[in-house]
DNA sequence: CACGATACCTGTAAGC
DNA sequence: TGCTTACAGGTATCGT
């Protein structure tokens, strides 16, 4: 489910009840997600106190007193939910805060996962380590240009589509984010890296700059669904351009909108404005 | 090494 | 109504 703006959105929800509180308990429902939970993980976060949470790609950040990071990440189909009138069967993970608060990380197909790692030499962490430049500006760095792009794109055989979904190119892009800055830029998802004109990588930089930053905007708008047990994650869904919409009309260009299937995933996309 | 295919797991919607 | 199939926001791993 959850790509960048998402993840984003749901730090900002969690910080709302975790940011400066204690955690008094965590419980975990199953030995873990897609890997096991860290056996230190009660350990090192229970009793701690949050100190802050962020989000680097799609990973969430929870910051502690106690100089232990607890990482989440969302898979395909995470959330977190904020005081659950009940327990589901897919919450796998409960966080009990002083002030009462209970957090469920629910995740029904378990693609998520959740790591402890010490707060010095974040960076270099396993997880980190291999990933590319932060999209939009912020503590990890000042966010992708069209040189960035240009770079990673250089001498590449895989089509623009795949080099975007690499988290090594691009971190917290997802399919969907993908499949619209794609349309902004005009740039067709099947084209390989190395053969996308020069002029494109500047409105390419500029679409992901945009569609991200107005993703975020729409789920900070909403984001007292996260206060809510649903823990819906207020994608944007009624802007997307091409998202989702085969067979619909191009806003653009009044064409219509195909769908093609490139490494095992859908991508949307317009002929009459993608070259 | 780069690239594409596949596996992981459950839920939902569509087709028969 | 029930059964089957296709597909879903991600990532890690395995061949070629």
């Amino acid at each position: 489910m959850p790509e960048l703006p998402e993840v984003e959105t749901t730090v900002r929800g969690l910080a709302s009840v975790l940011d400066g509180r204690r955690i008094m308990r965590i419980e975990t429902r199953r030995e873990g997600l897609r890997r096991p939970f860290p056996a230190d993980l009660v350990q090192r976060m229970q009793g701690a106190r949050v100190t802050g949470l962020s989000r680097r790609a799609k990973y969430g950040l929870v910051h502690s007193d106690r100089g232990g990071v607890m990482i989440f990440h969302l898979g395909m189909s995470g959330r977190w939910r904020i005081d659950p009138e009940t327990i589901d069967k897919h919450d796998h993970l409960l966080i009990e805060t002083d002030e009462g608060h209970l957090l469920a990380l629910n995740d029904a197909r378990r693609f998520g996962s959740v790591d402890v790692a010490d707060e010095a030499g974040l960076a270099q962490h396993p997880l980190f380590a291999g990933l590319g430049p932060e999209p939009l500006a912020g503590p990890w760095g000042q966010g992708i240009t069209a040189a960035h792009l240009a770079a990673a794109f250089k001498g590449r055989s895989a089509p623009a589509k795949a080099l975007l979904l690499d988290q090594r190119t691009v971190a917290g892009l997802g399919n969907i984010y993908v499949c619209e800055a794609l349309h902004m830029a005009g740039i067709a998802p099947a084209r390989a890296g190395a053969k996308v004109a020069k002029a494109r990588f500047e409105p390419l930089a500029a679409a992901i700059h945009q569609v991200l930053e107005a993703a975020i905007e729409a789920g900070g708008s909403t984001l007292r669904d996260y206060a809510r047990p649903d823990g819906e994650l207020g994608y944007f869904a009624k802007d997307w351009r091409v998202y989702g919409r085969a067979g619909a009309d191009c806003p653009a260009c009044g064409g219509v909108v195909e769908r093609l299937v490139q490494s095992g995933r859908s991508s949307f996309w317009c002929r009459g404005c993608q070259k």
